[in-house]
DNA sequence: TGCTATACCTAAGAATCTTACATATAATTG
DNA sequence: CAATTATATGTAAGATTCTTAGGTATAGCA
């Protein structure tokens, strides 16, 4: 399992990736799919990520649309026109970040 | 500039691995460092790194030396074994955590 | 003389998580 | 069929880890 302190800051971006190559997710899904494409290495905690959702439906980066399955709901969410940007542009800083860490980290490849 | 929120959870991480590198820094000396081999792309913060290098020392993990340079103190870190030690770990996790963001962020090449 | 660089440090507050709850339906297992 | 686990959403208190904003002092430069 990763350490969760680096996980920090980065939360969003997953979200936020995830719903680019997935159209519309629920939140439970979303937990899982992280479980499954990183091989168990990171767990996203209901704590830290509905408060995400909700964040950015705040903001206009998501929309949502309740389904019902049975007697039990959904809540799906799907990026808006900003949160295409808004991914391209976490997925960016995000890279910029990792080549920087990389200059320290690996003198002699710099 | 690397939008800061990214660098938590890392910054031990850094400051141990340019200490590995450079076997005796000081703290002004650590900040110019990080500064000019990210191509002012990362830039601590004093109010992040002081506190992070008195952890250090206090968990063993750092020794420090007092060089007095004109009027003027310096305060010299080094590792530790047990700091040689966990500067491997935090690399390791670093490339874990980066690997595993990579099977989101890019998961045609996963 | 005043500004910038060097050099150390602390403390209040902000941001962003974790942990621990609370609620409820559906499926599985002993 | 009762109990446990999985599915599904959510909130709130507290912890961690920064940023921001200060404080102190020497050295160099314009």
């Amino acid at each position: 399992m990763v350490n969760s302190k680096l996980l920090r800051g980065n939360l969003e971006t997953i979200v936020l990736k995830l719903l680019e190559d997935h159209m519309e997710m629920y939140g439970y899904e979303i937990t899982q799919k992280v479980k499954d494409l990183t091989l168990n290495e990171i767990q996203l905690t209901e704590g830290a990520l509905y408060p995400i959702l909700h964040k950015l439906e705040g903001e206009g980066i998501l929309t949502t649309r309740i389904a019902n399955i049975g007697n039990r709901k959904r809540k799906y969410y799907k990026l808006t026109p900003e949160g295409n940007d808004r991914v391209t542009q976490k997925v960016d800083e995000f890279e910029v970040f990792v080549q920087s860490m990389h200059l320290i980290l690996n003198p002699k490849l710099g």
